[in-house]
DNA sequence: CTGTATGCAAATCATTTGCAGCTTA
DNA sequence: TAAGCTGCAAATGATTTGCATACAG
């Protein structure tokens, strides 16, 4: 059995990304971090951003540029409303979704069995 | 103005596009073009989906290994039902979406004005 | 101590671009 | 013919990997 170290860089990846709160790339995370910390390398940040992917920590999801981008959230499942104004990224459940299960099964008999789904909008403060 | 030239390659792969209605990279198309067409080159298959991805002809997503995947359809804000058996994609509408946008604004204020939303599940004819 | 994690540099891999020659309208 | 394409080869840019050293438990 393989045991995780909770190492300082671990702590300050997410302790950024839990603060931030909207997707980052690694780029990004890496030029965050290296003030603090002069000598990280990128390579450690991608690894540490496969683990929390892993762990369920952080989702992650490719942006416009190319780049993927991350973020961070629960390990359950659940849908993103991203502000396209500030970036914020709030969590949302997906009640509706029996309404889709519905009409895909009677339209054309596709049995739904999982989706992926992301709002994109104004969240409350930058209206 | 530019003017677009309906040339055999392009021709091509908007019929290979059509005919196979799943989710295809740059790559397999090219492979699978090539032998009909030996001088193909992999920059021109690039070339070309970007044009069609812009003049919305097909539509492209990041897929699990890192690569973009293509899949032909039409031009008006639809969804794809993705069959995880046989990768065929159908084009299904969003009439459950007002659902989310009533939830959204009521429990977190947040304005949706777009989503992006994709299904997977089992088609009729892999049940 | 021992198993993990990290920095560094080199290697990959998908995608893009410059340019000369070839096509389409 | 002229404006657009295409092939080819080289350039990019993000992400990954090998390996020797540093660190957590």
């Amino acid at each position: 059995m393989r045991s995780l170290y909770a190492t300082s860089t671990r702590r300050s990846v997410i302790e950024l990304l839990k603060a931030e709160k909207r997707y980052l790339t690694a780029q990004a995370i890496y030029r965050l971090l290296k003030s603090a910390n002069p000598k990280l390398a990128l390579s450690t940040v991608y690894r540490t951003l496969e683990l929390l992917a892993q762990l369920g920590t952080v989702s992650s999801r490719t942006e416009p540029g190319g780049e993927a981008g991350y973020v961070f959230c629960t390990d359950e499942h659940h849908h993103h409303a991203v502000c396209r104004d500030c970036g914020h990224v709030d969590e949302v459940d997906c009640g509706a979704m029996d309404q889709f299960r519905a009409a895909l099964l009677h339209n054309q008999a596709f049995v739904l069995d999982d989706h992926s789904l992301e709002f994109y909008g104004l969240c409350a403060r930058c209206q």
